[in-house]
DNA sequence: GAGGGAATGAAATACGCATTTGAATCACAC
DNA sequence: GTGTGATTCAAATGCGTATTTCATTCCCTC
């Protein structure tokens, strides 16, 4: 008998080639922004590689996510590594430490983070919402229940839930942020680079990049959530105890 | 002599109603995910009326952004309407209620806010970055004031910034997750909504929608921005003191 | 080394969309 | 009324781009 798998040398590695380049393309420019011809001619193939492989250029996109999604679960456990006997505090600090290198390592935003962005600015098709919710929803749990724990027994579910949105959502937009002064150097779409422009977000990538800004930003960023629950903490106790 | 501006019979008020759903269209879906088709079909106006009133998609995605920049300066003084002799932290929590009425109204979110977003996940032309830029310059500046002398002589220049930018950042993010759940509402892309979708971003939206919610949210967002400036400044005594 | 299925390639197709064209219509001055 | 310039309209143009087609080449098996 034959050994299980070994076409391996038929289809020469074109289709490895088209995700790699897609997955690199998709997260720079998002699903409309990027053209198919433009995805095969970075890889040098052929136009008609993607629907041969991948039957159109959606179901590519899709197939972008989930190595995308797969990529980053392996590379950056969403606990930071810290073990769930931890105390609360350290535990919360690992998840942002594990969030913020997700969305805005320096001068590398990851693609995972890049496609998020993307879809939330302009959704492409419900299998991508789907794709994106069951990514989202374990960690934002996870993150409710430390919370939760955090701001002790009285506090109401909006309070729990303001106060979980307060921290994934800065990082998305921190995200957000270094994606668009990223990819302006990148691209620089057309030619003239206005470099007069000087927005707000360039000067904070630049911070970001600085030997040690990097840390500084997350410890920032960990110091200002901690004191942000610790206020609502004892405003409920206040609260609790009139 | 003929009365200088007369001639108001003609142009059919098709101009000022492209418009109107320019603005509607290009806030929801951006600049490339509207065509001037379907502003056209909205607008109860022939696909030729865009180019001859405006001269081409970019003018018009242009002159939207102008209106959008004109109308919100009147409706929504970055200041809050807080005196500027009044406490710090007073101008801080002007501010932040006018940042937040600014990009995430609940309910319909400002179509300002809703340009930016999209303008940071794809930009369009380096014009607009230009409106953005002056835009945002002057309201980031007095921030960054306000902020300086919240945190007292001792705060380096980066804690400054990220101090700032903690402060736009997640009100934007908060800006982008409700648009994202806003128009999946609204278009919801296709027909067959698939309804066990709940996103954490729909929880936040009905909290925020809810009777008090809004005034809600931005008594946390002041809260824990107040006490995460109070938790740098802290930091930043004890580092001078030792 | 011949046969056959998988993979590739160049050209064709189909479609959405911004923009143009040129004729038709309107508003107003004389 | 008639002429004139501004406006509207339906249809055409042209371009970018996803997808298809079908001939050709490649790789493996026998």
């Amino acid at each position: 008998m034959s050994p299980p798998v070994p076409s391996s040398l038929k289809e020469h590695d074109t289709k490895r080639r088209i995700l790699a380049v897609a997955i690199e393309l998709f997260s720079r420019s998002g699903f409309r922004g990027t053209s198919v011809a433009a995805i095969c001619e970075q890889a040098q193939v052929n136009v008609a590689a993607v629907n041969y492989h991948f039957d159109s250029k959606l179901k590519l996109y899709i197939q972008v996510w989930r190595v995308a999604l797969e990529r980053e679960s392996e590379l950056n456990p969403p606990d930071g590594g810290v073990p769930a006997d931890a105390p609360v505090q350290e535990r919360l600090a690992g998840r942002i430490r594990s969030l913020v290198h997700r969305f805005v390592r320096p001068n590398a935003p990851s693609q995972l983070s890049m496609l998020i962005i993307h879809e939330l600015a302009s959704p492409t098709d419900p299998a991508i919402d789907q794709l994106r919710l069951d990514a989202v929803r374990p960690p934002h749990m996870a993150m409710r229940a430390i919370v939760r724990e955090m701001l002790g027994e009285g506090a109401t579910d909006q309070e729990v839930l303001f106060s979980t949105m307060g921290i994934f959502i800065p990082i998305v937009g921190l995200g957000l942020q270094q994606q668009s002064v990223y990819r302006r150097d990148h691209l620089a779409y057309g030619e003239g680079g206005a470099s007069d422009l000087k927005l707000p977000g360039a000067v904070l990538r630049d911070a970001i990049e600085q030997e040690g800004g990097f840390e500084a930003l997350i410890d920032h960023i960990t110091t200002t959530t901690l004191a942000g629950i610790e206020a609502v903490r004892q405003r409920i106790k206040m609260r609790g105890g009139s």
